[in-house]
DNA sequence: AAAACCTTCAACCGCGTAGTA
DNA sequence: ATACTACGCGGTTGAAGGTTT
């Protein structure tokens, strides 16, 4: 028995975003928070949709319009779990998109010696990058820069979102509301439409979607002391504090050969501390773990 | 020109952990 | 104490696009 999924697979859309799924998701979590819950949320963002779709049909395209063009089911056919990974990757509007500067090469190199691949550590000290990104940068390019391998300098010119995904998409009214992802059966009819109504009524004061809080900016993990990594770090599946934190910062001098070009690593090579020339902010990680 | 190969990176997967009933 | 649920993390995958042959 494997663990059971987090939501339906059957039902969600996998791939690439498209840039309609992107506004809609930045959009609902930009006006309503999270809410605490990642799984429920593409449900969510669907109840607020239908509820402005339903009112915009009705108090302006009624006299146009057979109510059998407008679509019941709408939102984001997407896993919680997806939402929550593009919101944090991708949409986040503190993020920073674009090339590394050689100072953060630096510190990435540094903190990956001292503490390895904790890249939500190593996230946290550089203000704007993600994880991912770093992760993939350090796969992409500072591994092979790091143990000799010759870098091709190549342009990035991959265009983001993705253009060519093909999804049923809904043109509401032709006024450019575009939605995805909607089938054939997902229209409204007389009866779904009287059923919703009911539904909100009902629910109008205990909604839990409208009174939500607005996002507050989750405490921006870069901006957390060190000591709450340090404590991270040695509470995080260490049995044995001292011994694996040891073993943490075992350095493997034949993977350090080639690390010349960068500042600092000389005294790596000869000893279990990292060197001050190492960018301050490893020295002073690498100092507070061994403390704690 | 085109096939083969390489690189990049967004997204997925599954596991460990924390919180809660 | 136990079971369940959701979150967060790190490893991995695969599509897209670039480069080389």
């Amino acid at each position: 028995m494997g663990r059971a999924p987090c939501c339906d697979k059957a039902n969600v859309k996998k791939g690439p975003w498209s840039p309609d799924e992107d506004a809609l998701l930045r959009s609902y979590v930009e006006k309503h928070g999270t809410g605490g819950n990642w799984i429920t949320l593409p449900q969510k963002i669907g109840t607020v949709l239908s509820r402005y779709l339903l009112r915009f049909h009705i108090e302006l395209l009624a006299p146009t319009l057979d109510f059998c063009s407008v679509p019941r089911k709408v939102g984001l056919k997407r896993c919680g779990k997806s939402c929550r990974l593009r919101w944090l990757n991708y949409l986040r509007p503190d993020i920073k998109h674009g090339g590394f500067s050689e100072e953060e090469d630096n510190l990435i190199c540094s903190l990956y010696i001292s503490i390895g691949s904790r890249w939500s550590i190593i996230a946290a000290h550089l203000p704007g990058r993600t994880d991912n990104d770093i992760k993939n940068y350090w796969n992409t390019k500072l591994k092979k820069k790091l143990f000799g391998k010759q870098r091709t300098d190549r342009r990035q010119c991959r265009s983001i979102g993705s253009a060519k995904q093909e999804s049923d998409r809904f043109d509401y009214g032709g006024l450019g509301i575009v939605i995805d992802g909607v089938g054939q059966n997902d229209f409204w009819t007389s009866t779904s439409i009287r059923e919703l109504h009911g539904e909100v009524g009902e629910r109008s004061s205990s909604d839990g979607v409208s009174h939500q809080s607005p996002l507050v900016a989750p405490s921006s993990p870069l901006l957390q002391p060190l000591r709450e990594d340090s404590a991270s770090l040695a509470s995080s599946s260490l049995p044995g504090v001292s011994t694996d934190l040891d073993e943490l910062f075992q350095f493997d001098l034949v993977k350090l050969e080639g690390l010349d070009f960068f500042n600092g690593f000389e005294g790596l090579k000869n000893s279990n501390e990292v060197s001050p020339l190492v960018c301050p902010s490893v020295v002073q990680a690498h100092n507070e773990v061994l403390q704690w």
